[in-house]
DNA sequence: ATTATGACACAGA
DNA sequence: GTCTGTGCCATAA
């Protein structure tokens, strides 16, 4: 809800949540459509919370040069590149091969 | 209250 | 095109 602090992490999770299959963002594109462009790195510092839930596709979240950053912070059998691979999306050198070609704009609509 | 850190982004050289 | 430095906001200690 609101009022909470935590509010800020509620509004990454949203978006995150909304990323369709097969597609991308980045943390800056995130957090600018939360209103906060300048806090790219509270997305990601939200994202560490996010391995408590489990309906996050944080795997779909990478940096704006399509980086698998966050996976390092990834936890399990199937690693980043994995699941992002799964979706039909290549990766090379740990990160997102026509990676402007999937990103998704939670502005963009669908 | 202050300092340090972070799954980033941008500007400058 | 790559590398370096700075900014930015929120959290943790």
């Amino acid at each position: 809800m609101k009022n909470d602090k935590t509010d800020f992490y509620e509004s990454v999770y949203n978006i995150v949540k909304q990323i369709p299959y097969g597609r991308v963002t980045s943390y800056g594109i995130i957090a600018k459509t939360l209103g906060a462009a300048k806090s790219a790195r509270l997305v990601g510092y939200a994202m560490n919370n996010v391995a408590k839930y489990k309906d996050i596709p944080a795997h779909r979240v990478v940096n704006r040069n399509g980086e698998l950053t966050g996976r390092h912070h990834f936890s399990g059998d199937l690693s980043m590149a994995e699941l992002l691979e799964n979706e039909g999306l290549k990766i090379k050198n740990d990160k997102v091969v026509n990676f402007t070609a999937v990103v998704w704009n939670p502005l963009q609509e669908f």
